[in-house]
DNA sequence: TTCAAGACTGCAAACAGTTGCACTAAACCT
DNA sequence: AGGTTTAGTGCAACTGTTTGCAGTCTTGAA
């Protein structure tokens, strides 16, 4: 019932080879041959079984892509471009989501490691070692995460989070919360030893914290009580959450306090007051990582931010 | 390089049938063999080639999924669902993003069909014909689409939307807008005949509109001059977009105009005013898709939606 | 003790392609 | 004219697994 290369051989007259070779190295056939084979191709609708086509050549033309959550609005972005920039190489995306577990990365990449060319790892949370294991079976780049060996490509958020407090300095706050996320990712350490290098701002941590919108809102008591004046907050839910909480305990933003997120989620941009963030370029960083993956590079690119100004920051009172 | 079934019948001093075997189909392996046949692919780090398996089985354990966008808040909840229970099952999923291009759809499923047992298509927006020419290339099951013949998974968003102008209604609007969504979806459609139906309230159109938060801004002028009190909207971002332009042209939500959404996305909640919406059970939606799909069956569920109230609406002045 | 029935296991042919090698004919040189 | 290159095609082996068939070896029953 599924057509395949024989049967297209079979309706032109030609070898399968011939077919083959139409299809995967076109100027090694007569032109004419190759007009015929791909006409009748067309005509019975043939085409080429990607996976037997694997079992000789060993490139699969799949991708496999991990993260942490689909559903936390850092990731999609990430995920379209990383799509696109496949699609445009002909190469399919597998996408996968590890539910915040460490533990599924491994099993994912080794469940993987037979069925795609190259897997795509953000913001890993195994060990090294682990993922040097990992690094045998199949080819990967990891985004947002600093790994000596393999493909690499980072957001420089440290040097957001910089801009992010200068700013805050730059209007007058002297005294900033970090509301911080999970211990122990490469980000969150990122942030803060950027964040305390600036000059002029006692800077008092908050946290951790689950890095999520509750995370925040939970946070909200502590911040009044450190008695800061700005807040930088891992996130922008987290910092969309503590917002909340602080309106909640009667502190308004930006009035009594200014807040600044980091990610550039488009939830942010909605929220009122629209939230000053750090932007973080994640279509350039999806799309690096696949280009990266296909052409076999490695090497280690850091992707520039940028601090957009809205309305959730301004002079302390 | 790569471990085979060869090496682990050579290890173990069995035949590849029997290493086969002891993992397609343990129970008919001697006990005995069987441990030792796992503990040396163990040693050796094996693991089947599920391409090289879907070569003679015809089964790949890949499934396909087809939105419109990945970034549109609406779908990732779906996705994120979608893969979950394919997991469940050891199913691996391709995603895929048409770009809001018709055309893609069709590619894709062209370009899957080889490699996946079967696609999950949302919203297609092509026309039935060339659907039912896919459904002869694999098996598919639609989401948000009636389409006779195929696995069907729907929202009755038809009630949802009856429901939010029968909120507007108890409130005491009198004249309520519809803005709408582009132009020829089946959502679309659905919204518009359910919320005629209501009586008691002149529905006027405003539209077609992009689906999207710019869409909801540049109707909030004809919004204005349709003289309601009420609205409701084709989707949440443009229920957003919609509720900052009616700020600029000073009309605050809910005093001088009540707003509600449909999709219940996150940025929906963290909006100010919160927004009363419509839920649509992405999730399920997504994960009954697959669970279809695995199990073959071709029937038409229509899920449940939910009205949520919060603070974009009220009785009018 | 013999025979039939199981329980295991091996053999080899698929599955749908790719590719190194050999072969034929035509085209090009000198 | 004879030799050499070149373009185009066919042959057959190979990729990693599955599976129908057949063979061997135990067991249990008569």
């Amino acid at each position: 019932m599924t057509v395949t290369i024989r049967d297209v051989a079979r309706a032109s007259g030609v070898h399968v080879s011939t077919v083959s070779r139409t299809f995967s190295a076109p100027h090694m056939v007569n032109a004419a041959t190759r007009t015929r084979v791909l006409t009748v191709a067309e005509e019975l609708g043939y085409r080429p079984n990607r996976a037997a086509r694997a079992l000789t050549t060993g490139r699969t033309h799949n991708l496999g892509l991990i993260v942490a959550d689909i559903a936390n609005p850092f990731f999609p972005p990430l995920i379209k471009a990383a799509h696109a920039a496949a699609r445009q190489r002909d190469y399919h995306l597998f996408v996968a989501d590890t539910d915040e577990e460490p533990a599924a990365e491994e099993e994912l990449v080794q469940a993987f490691s037979k069925q795609v060319d190259g897997v795509v790892l953000c913001s890993p949370r195994s060990s090294n070692k682990a993922l040097e294991r990992l690094a045998e079976r199949v080819p990967f780049v990891v985004i947002n995460r600093r790994l000596r060996g393999a493909a690499t490509v980072l957001m420089d958020v440290g040097h957001g989070a910089k801009l992010a407090v200068e700013h805050l300095a730059g209007l007058g706050h002297r005294r900033v919360a970090l509301v911080s996320g999970p211990a122990g990712s490469w980000t969150s350490s990122e942030i803060r030893t950027a964040a305390e290098q600036v000059p002029g701002v006692d800077l008092v941590v908050v946290g951790p914290n689950a890095p999520t919108e509750r995370g925040g809102f939970a946070a909200a008591a502590r911040v009044r009580d450190a008695g800061v004046t700005g807040v930088l907050a891992y996130n922008d839910l987290v910092a969309i959450g503590l917002i909340e909480g602080l309106g909640d305990l009667g502190l308004s933003v930006p009035e009594d306090v200014s807040v600044v997120g980091i990610d550039d989620i488009v939830s942010g941009r909605l929220n009122r007051p629209k939230l000053t963030t750090v932007a973080m370029p994640t279509a350039a960083a999806g799309r690096l990582a696949v280009d990266l993956l296909i052409q076999e590079v490695t090497a280690t690119t850091t992707l520039e931010t940028r601090l957009v100004i809205r309305d959730s920051t301004a002079a302390p009172r």
